[in-house]
RNA sequence: GCGCUCGUAGCUCAACGGAUAGAGCAUUUGACUACGGAUCAAAAGGUUGGGGGUUCGAAUCCCUCCGAGCGCGCCA
């Protein structure tokens, strides 16, 4: 497309400037083609000609590339190209010779990014926003990889401070049968925990006081953050790192990192704390890195952490938070344009929306310090984790969802996730008859593309191709989401497939052998692109359900 | 009060500024010895919260009002 514009211009038919990608997309009627451009409209007016004119000189130089048959211009100007049926068929061959390569690209390559997520304070098992945040990240982590870019996953948590404090507190009163301070954490996994701390140390009981709760502290962050990777390895989520905010403390890096930001000139003293001032870069206010009792704030240790990332050699750190800690961005980005870095650039804040829970119409209050949470185990529990994973995938993380309760237990098969693996288990199944019928796609050579003209054929054959691309563009606006709705795509052009075109010949139904041949080659090559699509989200590919 | 995010079919959610706003569920009607019907075909369902503006073109960008959620500590 660049390429016959390019051609316009060194011919003096156009004068405008070449732009260096043309946006190229499938329209969503038929009608259309099987590709529409809209760079005759966007090119017009530089032209200084009626957007018909210049799709019309397009349209000239495109209908002689080999494989285009057909070019046609529409309203405004739009100019639809479709495809000569041999041309189309082709993707087949080239998608199953490509198998787990497919869908595979460089949009990113050379970007090395720090993704951070989840990052739950060992105090509770992990709730519902943070399996949000597990499915998502982890989704993105695979794709972005596939894209191209290099990727470290980060699970970040102190197990220092006021609320590992009431945690400590409330196991030491559980376990004595006390009843739970007013701000502790309830829930049975406290009892739980407490009770599998005194297990192993029987006499933490006839302790002092502050020796005893410094035991339930130790053991039972212990515990939890078994408990909790446990849980997270159950729904296939693995983070290259999990860092202790303690070790920033260690290694003095806060110390070095606030040296550095007053290097930079950003840090002043007011009230006998130590400032960073933010607000030269956007941010409300200015924001104490160290208070008047000579304490760190938590804030001093996100810039400490955010210049370790830096330091180990990521360019582009990512920070995936909930809907509440929105009011973060203006401080983080602030503060990585006082260290010198672009805001813009270095460092991203994804905010995702609450994820509520619906039960028999009324909202389920989710809270770490109710008894009645949803954790990550319930999840895996009540729908499964292909379930859980693949519908909070699917959904922008822009928008809150509602999850209801009643709908993912006990009516699980509404789940798109079944449609999109059902077409899989569907594939396989042809694939297994195929077998026992000792028929076999055959070799690549053999594979005649032409055969594949029938409506849904073709459809099917264009749905296919976008998967490339799909992966490209989830991966640079950071929406998985994308990958979902896209595979869902393929699940319905294939099952259109599967109705009108037989694959395997039967005795009411003869199918020449050649025809079969190239449905199986169409047929895996769909295959292909749903397991591929699959493993990106983190959720299997049956062969059977 | 200030700020952030959002408002799309009855419900749950889509739609790089593009053509007639799309899927699934629910509802209605067909395909039923079927390469697994967990499917397909069709119908119905919308003034994209309201109102202005920007342009060839707006659910999308800007302004304003209404409504929802969440933030505005020398807490973590």
């Amino acid at each position: 497309m660049v390429a016959a514009l390019q051609n316009a211009v060194d011919a003096g038919d156009l004068s405008v400037p070449v732009p260096s990608t043309v946006t190229v997309e499938r329209p969503k009627n038929r009608d259309h083609g099987d590709y529409a451009t809209n760079v005759a409209l966007q090119l017009a007016k530089a032209a200084g000609k009626p957007p018909r004119a210049v799709a019309e000189l397009l349209a000239g130089r495109l209908v002689a590339i080999t494989g285009i048959k057909q070019v046609d211009i529409a309203g405004p100007g739009f100019l639809n190209i479709t495809l000569d049926a041999a041309a189309q068929g082709e993707l087949a061959r080239a998608i199953v010779l490509a198998g787990d390569e497919y869908g595979r690209g460089s949009a990113l390559t050379g970007q090395n990014i720090n993704l951070e997520f989840v990052s739950a304070n060992p105090t509770g098992p992990i709730h519902i926003g943070g399996v949000r945040w597990a499915a998502v990240g982890d989704a993105l982590a695979r794709t972005l990889r596939a894209a191209g870019a290099q990727v470290g996953t980060e699970y970040y948590f102190n197990d220092a401070g006021a609320q590992i404090d009431r945690f400590a507190r409330s196991l030491l009163a559980a376990a004595k049968g006390e009843e739970i301070p007013e701000d502790g954490y309830v829930g049975g996994y406290i009892e739980n925990i407490a009770a599998q701390v005194v297990a192993k140390s029987p006499d933490v009981l006839s302790l002092p006081e502050s020796e005893a709760r410094e035991v339930f502290r130790v053991e039972g962050i212990a515990l939890m953050f078994a408990e909790i990777k446990q849980s997270l390895a159950e729904f296939g989520v693995h983070f290259d790192v999990y860092f202790n905010e303690k070790e920033l403390h260690d290694k003095g890096e806060l110390d070095a990192a606030v040296a550095r930001l007053r290097e930079q000139g950003h840090i002043f003293e007011q009230d006998g704390a130590v400032w960073l001032r933010t607000t030269d870069f956007g941010d409300d206010k200015d924001r104490v890195v160290k208070k008047g009792d000579g304490a760190w704030t938590y804030f001093a240790a996100d810039c400490a952490y955010y210049l370790d990332k830096r330091s180990r050699g990521f360019d582009r750190v990512v920070i995936m938070l909930g809907a509440d800690h929105h009011g973060y961005i203006g401080r983080i980005k602030a503060m990585v344009a006082c260290f010198g870095d672009d805001p813009e650039y270095n460092v991203e804040i994804l905010i995702g929306q609450l994820v509520n829970l619906v039960k028999d119409g009324e909202p389920v209050r989710m809270s770490k310090r109710a008894g009645t949470v949803v954790t990550l185990e319930d999840m895996i529990e009540l729908i499964g984790v292909d379930a859980a994973r693949y519908s909070l995938a699917r959904a922008s993380v822009d928008s809150s969802i509602n999850l209801d309760v009643n709908l993912l237990t006990k009516r699980a098969n509404d789940n798109p996730v079944f449609y999109v693996q059902y077409a899989h288990a569907r594939m396989c199944s042809v694939k297994r008859n195929a077998a026992e019928l000792g028929i076999d796609k055959g070799t690549a050579d053999v594979f005649n593309p032409g055969l594949l003209v029938h409506e849904k054929e073709a459809e099917l054959l264009g749905v296919l191709g976008e998967f490339p691309r799909v992966v490209a563009s989830a991966a640079d606006l950071r929406e998985v989401h994308r990958v979902a709705r896209y595979l869902e795509d393929v699940a319905t052009a294939y099952h259109k497939f599967y109705d009108d075109c037989r694959i395997l010949p039967s005795e009411r139904y003869p199918i020449p052998a050649e025809l079969t041949r190239a449905r199986l080659w169409l047929a895996e090559a769909t295959q292909t692109v749903v397991a591929n699509g699959l493993a990106l989200l983190g959720v299997s590919a049956p062969e059977r359900m």
